[in-house]
RNA sequence: GGAGAGUUGGCAGAGUGGUAAUGCAGCGGAUUGCUAAUCCGUCAUCGUGUUAAAGCGAUGCACAGGUUCGAGUCCUGUACUCUCCGCCA
């Protein structure tokens, strides 16, 4: 959600912006907002007048003498009339507009790479070198089967497609590097937090998931649940509605959830194996912090920088991807991808994603806070990043770790977190 | 699932049909100067106005409706919180 003054104020701005992102004049009609916004505005005018009056009139009749009453009561009768006829239009205008305001995608960043999809991303720096291997190397799905890892097969009759069951060590691992990224932030500030993979639609609309891909989110239309698809979702409407103190900021949330994707649009990608499953877990970094573009673009390095030293840890070569505008969702302002290297693809694949979003959140959810030098009422800007997502992080790094045995290297870094072990396999 | 109590500003907390007290914190100003105190204003959104303010006005007491000339207050529905009962990992 933007301002919609600084719309009317930088219109061409604006329009410039939408186009980079890729929407065209019949996707978002600006001229058509700004009309409807000044309607809006000449009906709010002409429509508390009318309330000044009715109000002044209601007032006088305590003090008015009782053969005057009635007349008096009579014409503000009418008054009220007139006003909810106004209120009605005023309110069904309103109504359109936050329709059309909340399909307003984010500007985005000058500095982002302008083009229209992901072919105009563009890789920052690789880091790492990628591994040769002096034997034929195994793709995941069949490092699993050969370690007995996994039950992909049976899980798939019952849970159904694009689900996953992994047992043994690379299940202990999964929850390992959680609990790495999980200590890490808390080193860095962070509160660790749980937080529920249920939510209301509202704060769907808070995040931006809605309207722009209600097809991506399972429903549950017996309670009027959703299932959330990422714990940016919940800590994005945390603080909703709050006005927070300028010495609370930042706010700095390691959040752990269950995520669920429907991956509607992506048939027939990635069916085989750990890539991309309708069920993951995600430890996210989310931050809340005051409204100042240099102090959210701080933050979004610090959170690139924290989510790299995640995969040198895990010894993951990786590529740093600035987003470009046109691959870039609604609600960001600036986007950076991390791509772990997947050796049985020959690719590198993401495997986080750290935005800046500004306060086009905080507007969608009202998250403000009390600004110290002035004591106004700003809105906050957001950033989230992925901390670690499994399984998908758990195919780089057991392709990468392979030996030829089928056994994997665990790095040092993470061993304290897998029982001291070096190595993990089948007869290990 | 059942019963009861509750929800007022950033926070605390009054207010039983007639303009939302008061205190604390924040911000602005004034004044006195011993580590701060005192006084005044402001302190949620919007319209109008302005270089910016001031000023004027509308809205705002969980949310949505209703009754009334007039609703924080009365009525209906919903959400949430707390207590108890039931069920339960």
């Amino acid at each position: 959600m933007l301002d919609i003054k600084f719309i009317i104020d930088n219109i061409d701005t604006i329009k410039e912006g939408l186009q980079k992102k890729g929407y065209s004049k019949e996707d978002l009609d600006i001229d058509g907002l700004v009309a409807l916004y000044k309607d809006i505005t000449k009906l709010k005018t002409s429509s508390q007048a009318l309330a000044e009056e009715k109000n002044k009139l209601s007032n006088s009749i305590k003090a008015a003498k009782p053969e005057e009453r009635q007349e008096i009561i009579n014409k503000s009768k009418a008054l009220g009339e007139e006003l909810k006829k106004e209120m009605e239009k005023l309110n069904a205008e309103q109504e359109k507009f936050s329709l059309l305001e909340f399909k307003m995608p984010n500007m985005p960043s000058p500095e982002s790479p302008v083009g229209p999809d992901d072919s105009g991303n563009v890789v920052r720096r690789k880091v790492g070198d990628v591994p040769h291997f002096d034997f034929k190397p195994r793709d995941h799905i069949e490092l699993m089967e050969i370690n007995d890892w996994s039950e992909m097969e049976r899980i798939a009759r019952v849970s159904g497609s694009r689900t996953y069951a992994i047992k043994n060590d690379l299940a202990k691992l999964e929850l390992a590097m959680h609990m790495m990224v999980l200590d890490k932030l808390r080193t860095n500030g962070f509160t660790i937090i749980t937080v529920p993979s249920i939510s209301k639609e509202k704060p769907l609309y808070g995040q931006g998931y809605l309207p722009f891909s209600r097809d991506e989110i399972y429903y549950m239309p017996e309670d009027d649940i959703y299932l959330s698809g990422t714990a940016e979702l919940i800590l994005n409407s945390l603080r909703a509605d709050e006005i927070l103190q300028e010495n609370e900021l930042p706010i700095l949330y390691a959040g752990f959830s269950p995520c669920f994707r429907r991956e509607a649009g992506a048939a027939g990608k990635d069916t085989r194996g750990l890539v991309r499953v309708h069920q993951f877990m995600k430890t996210e970094q989310f931050v809340i912090c005051k409204n100042d573009i240099s102090e959210s673009e701080k933050w979004h390095k610090k959170l690139l920088a924290i989510s790299e030293e995640v995969l040198q840890d895990l010894e993951l070569p990786y590529q740093v991807l600035e987003v470009c505008t046109g691959d870039m969702g609604a609600p960001k302002y600036r986007q950076y991808d991390l791509e772990a290297w997947v050796p049985s693809q020959n690719c590198y694949r993401e495997t986080h994603s750290c935005s800046n979003i500004t306060d086009w959140q905080a507007r969608r959810t009202n998250l403000r806070y009390r600004d110290n030098a002035d004591g106004k009422v700003k809105f906050a800007h957001t950033l989230n990043n992925t901390g670690i997502a499994t399984p998908r992080a758990l195919v780089p790094f057991i392709e990468n770790h392979q030996n030829e045995d089928g056994s994997v290297n665990i790095p040092v870094k993470l061993q304290p977190y897998m029982g001291g072990k070096q190595r993990i396999g089948k007869d290990l």
